[in-house]
RNA sequence: CCGGGGUUAGCUCAGUUGGUCAGAGCAGAGGACUCAUAAUCCUUUGGUCGCGGGUUCAAGUCCCGCACCCCGGACCA
């Protein structure tokens, strides 16, 4: 048990100020995808996410609203988490809040750290603030009206040049320290495109960071500093220590999963998570994380989503619209991950219908139909192997490594395309043998043919389970495959049949099968 | 304004270190087959690889300039 490789995967936690939208729904499904593979190819994973639930935005819309911060961040939270678990089937370990207890004493825990570390000192901290909404603007936020009053560009609030106590982060100090681990390690972030971004920016320089506010009181409160909150950075980046039980960093989950292996993010957080997460770290002497993906956004037809056009997508009318699989599968098959992508109906449709029901759905629904009807119900016995028979296996073999591969640096764009590749391949191999004339010439024949069509499908369904889960279960179902684990939805799926352990198993000739029924329908409009 | 990336068939995109590089999938057209979810297989129509120069025996593939798009950053406000 403890030589058992572990794996522990984070997403950003989402600031519950609105609806989930499709965006989120990418971030949360790609993570609990690379989640689930890693349970199936045998690692003890622990994936995290959750919600960000402090700082003024929340404060004054909850004032809005006239609720209070922690109603508004209940009743948001809850959402975000119902779509993690009724909607799109995720298969986190723990959905973190900022509001969790344990995570309180994370955060004074790092504070402290970093502190002692002689990091952190007292200065001011100066900006335009506006009486009004209690917070500060930065230069770009304001302008200057018609009577000369410097306003809030957002909510058009009188602004002063205010100083405030703050207490600041030696960021500085990290610069080349910063540039030494990026050169260590190349692989830090991803996209290099984005990496590189993050390094120039670095190279560019670093000014200290005012990590503590007196103006906001939604907030972490800084250990032994009456009127000090935490600033919501340094609070929400903390969440994937508390995950993992900091500080109690002899404790066996924290010895077991830090360092992360992958947090999950999106392009516009690149910077927290590149530059600011790993030198907090540095400075509290916590090991840093392995690596930081950056993902890209999701455009409407080439649009970004706004209120304002209406063009936000609810994750919860596209599985309506789509079923759950369906759009999992879109999300990771038709978009590079770590750049941006468009998606229209069309689109979505066009994947369902030619990848899923004709090339896969298919290929499983036409073999095995005749395995029941010409096999006597159960799967056949091979003959001696042809040259096609060998070909199409070893094509289908190589899929494992192919797969590890690509997800390892997160190019599930790549696994599933070349995946798909052999399915076409497989469909014309099965057109070229054409077992429906061998059952009149050549049983035997027959049967080696629709034994290799199944078992290259069987390893096509092992692997699709991280992508999807309540699809590729069924297509196992279909095959007999024993039933074992839960499509890597816990560590549960870490070995047996359905594990990637037994990739380079076989099908059993003899073992009934049932009459099949499609499992990927197509999309009628 | 500076830096990075992009611009390849109707659509989405692949194209290593320059020499079958003009490709794949989808869509379209024709044919085949009938096991199957009107699915599958075969064949096929599409492109002067953003524009203009240059280097080279040879350039989507290198260099320069230009246009447009995207992404970072700076500056002004």
């Amino acid at each position: 048990m403890a030589e058992q490789p572990t794996y522990y995967i984070t997403t950003a936690i989402t600031y519950p100020n609105g609806e989930p939208h499709i965006g989120h729904a990418y971030e949360y499904v790609s993570a609990d995808v690379m989640a689930r593979f890693k349970r199936l190819d045998g690692y003890q994973v622990r994936f995290l996410t959750g919600t960000d639930e402090h700082g003024s935005k929340m404060e004054q819309t909850a004032a809005g609203l006239g609720v209070t911060a922690q109603q508004l961040a209940d009743r948001n939270a809850a959402a975000f988490k119902r779509v993690d678990d009724e909607v799109l089937n995720i298969s986190y370990d723990r959905f973190i809040r900022t509001t969790d207890a344990d995570h309180y004493r994370a955060s004074a825990a790092i504070w402290t750290r970093m502190r002692e570390a002689g990091d952190i000192y007292l200065d001011t901290y100066a900006g335009w603030y506006s009486v009004r909404d209690e917070r500060f603007f930065t230069q770009e936020e304001t302008e200057v009206d018609a009577s000369g009053q410097r306003i809030a560009t957002e909510t058009g609030t009188e602004v002063t040049w205010t100083e405030e106590e703050s207490y600041f982060f030696r960021l500085s100090k990290y610069q080349q320290p910063l540039l030494d681990f990026y050169r260590a390690n190349p692989d830090f972030g991803g996209p290099r495109s984005r990496f590189n971004e993050v390094i120039r920016f670095v190279e560019a320089g670093l000014d200290d960071l005012s990590i503590s506010r007196t103006s906001v009181s939604w907030g972490i409160p800084v250990p032994e500093s009456p009127g000090h909150v935490m600033y919501v950075w340094v609070d929400a980046l903390t969440n994937y220590l508390t995950g993992v039980g900091f500080p109690d960093t002899d404790a066996e989950d924290f010895t077991t999963y830090w360092p992360a292996d992958l947090h999950i993010i999106g392009k516009d957080i690149s910077r927290f998570h590149c530059i600011f997460w790993p030198a907090f770290l540095m400075s509290a002497k916590v090991e840093l994380p392995k690596r930081v993906m950056i993902h890209g956004f999701l455009h409407n037809a080439g649009e970004k989503m706004s209120k304002s056009v209406g063009n936000v997508v609810a994750p919860e009318d596209w599985v309506n619209t789509y079923g759950l699989d369906a759009v999992r599968f879109f999300l990771l098959r038709e978009f590079p991950y770590g750049q941006d992508g468009s998606y229209t109906h069309d689109a979505v449709v066009g994947r369902k219908n030619s990848d899923l029901a004709n090339n896969l759905g298919n290929l499983a629904q036409r073999s095995l139909s005749m395995i029941v009807k010409n096999c006597e119900g159960a799967i056949p016995q091979p003959g001696e192997l042809a040259q096609a028979d060998r070909a199409i296996l070893a094509q289908a073999e190589e899929l494992l490594e192919i797969n590890r591969a690509a997800y390892q640096v997160q190019d599930f764009h790549r696994a599933l395309e070349r995946t798909w590749y052999v399915l076409g391949e497989t469909n014309a191999y099965f057109a070229d043998q054409a077992p429906w004339q061998l059952k009149k010439t050549d049983a035997a024949r027959m049967a080696t043919v629709l034994y290799v069509t199944a078992e290259v499908i069987r390893k096509v369904a092992l692997l699709a389970q991280a992508v999807m889960p309540e699809s590729a279960t069924k297509l196992l179902d279909a095959l007999s495959v024993p039933a074992a684990g839960d499509a890597g939805a816990t560590n549960a799926s870490n070995t047996g049949p359905r594990s990637l352990a037994a990739f380079d198993e076989q099908l059993v000739p003899g073992t009934p099968v049932e009459k099949p029924k499609p499992i990927f329908p197509r999309h009628e409009d």
